[in-house]
DNA sequence: CGAATAGTGTCTATAAGACATTATACT
DNA sequence: AGTATAATGTCTTATAGACACTATTCG
């Protein structure tokens, strides 16, 4: 098989994934503590070598889902991020990773006794302020990875993986003032999300709160790209 | 060095590139024609393997774009697009591919006689709409880097990177309509895209044709991200 | 002058943003 | 009734798209 390839450089493949989420209004990203060298004890994304030779990269990604966390993986928004591969960024040798952009809706915290008990949901600010320190460059990937998620959020459907597969207008207005950081005026949203065609569709069913109104429930509308898309009020920053 | 990773897989990794330039008012791909085997005499995306363990990634692409094309790499524009390594698609055994997106304007074309001989501009549309055969899986890379394009002119700077340093806004509209593949109005397209702040500057100076009014010439501004954006004429069709 | 291309002006339909108002629940 | 939240309506200003017109060159 590897007859032609014997004097090529090879490099070990790791996966990473950046999985966010909605907490108290607040976006956040799964880390987990590292147990082993390098970097033991310091938080880090969760991931981690290819299985064998022959897994697909993808595979890889979803298995290490599985893994290192407790998500329910059905419902789950995937797509890869970019490959990092900087020499020297890991101590043991040459370790290229590929990393994956998940989102999920706000869950229970990783069940402590299992795999994933040393996994935590952590404010995503805080490692973009770097408040948080993470090991490797690890920054730089969740610098991307939310990035990635801002961007998206304007032009497609990206928002309802961060909901359940019912939510209330409002709810979905939340993703977008958490990953945006910003607020938006609820009756301008509320028009603007609903005239955009295959974005949310309503269920017919309401949600009754603790007080005020019921709100009436929708589900995601299965277009993707969204035209016109939601603008974003004036970010001087970041790139795209 | 390797001390902890002696049982982990690894992969052979290559670096793609997908090069877009404008020719004749058509959006065209660099191919190279294979001279060995897997696939010999095939047409397939410039690109190669790591030299060494130890080379960065970025600059192994940046080599390879110097190595099997004549272009000018000062001024070029290159990101990254993704990473394909789904197994088998490499029959020589385990590579994965990461793949680059580079932008050059209208050049000469690669010159005869040198190693870049077997180089030459073709149709990506030819190549989408699969009358043009490529090796490996780089038809997919292709879709994924003129899609990228397509979606990165409407909210970034990126058509002046097909664009020679100085142009005229009949030029950069040349742009826009060979890669979205669509056709706009000269007049409001003239006055929207001098109207987004930092897009374009004129130089001041003007260029004469062979006929009709001189044009003034422009030059990149320097801000990547667009806002407003330039909105894309419907588009029932691809992601984002 | 006429042809060709560059650049400006104007009008209209539509969308964006600010903000008032009505509706429906709970205590 | 009073309060809280959801949903709808209205107004103003900005933008998008269609298209008439003026400007400058060459032959």
């Amino acid at each position: 098989m590897h007859n032609e390839l014997w004097q090529r450089p090879s490099v070990y493949l790791t996966v990473d994934l950046v999985i966010l989420t909605l907490r108290a209004g607040e976006l956040r990203v799964l880390l987990v503590e590292r147990g082993t060298e390098p970097h033991e004890g310091a938080l880090a994304l969760p991931g981690g070598f290819l299985n064998h030779t022959e897994e697909d990269i993808a595979m890889a990604a979803r298995r290490e889902l599985r893994e290192e966390t407790n998500l329910d993986l059905s419902s789950l928004y995937l797509e890869q991020l970019g490959t990092y591969g900087i020499p020297g960024r890991d101590p043991r040798g040459r370790v290229v990773s590929v990393a994956y952009l998940a989102i999920a809706p706000e869950l229970p915290d990783p069940t402590a006794g299992t795999d994933a008990a040393k996994a935590s949901w952590r404010p995503a600010g805080a490692v973009l302020d770097d408040r948080l320190p993470v090991a490797f460059d690890h920054r730089d990937i969740i610098v991307d990875g939310v990035a990635r998620a801002r961007s998206k959020l304007e032009h497609t459907a990206l928002a309802t993986a961060f909901c359940d597969v019912t939510f209330t207008i409002a709810e979905l207005q939340q993703v977008y003032e958490a990953v945006w950081g910003v607020s938006l005026d609820p009756r301008n949203f509320y028009r603007k999300v609903q005239q955009v065609p295959g974005f949310i569709v309503a269920t017919g069913s309401e949600r009754r709160q603790p007080r005020g109104r019921p709100a009436r429930l929708f589900r995601a509308g299965g277009q993707t790209v969204l035209s016109p898309p939601l603008t974003r009020p004036d970010h001087t920053d970041e790139e795209a």
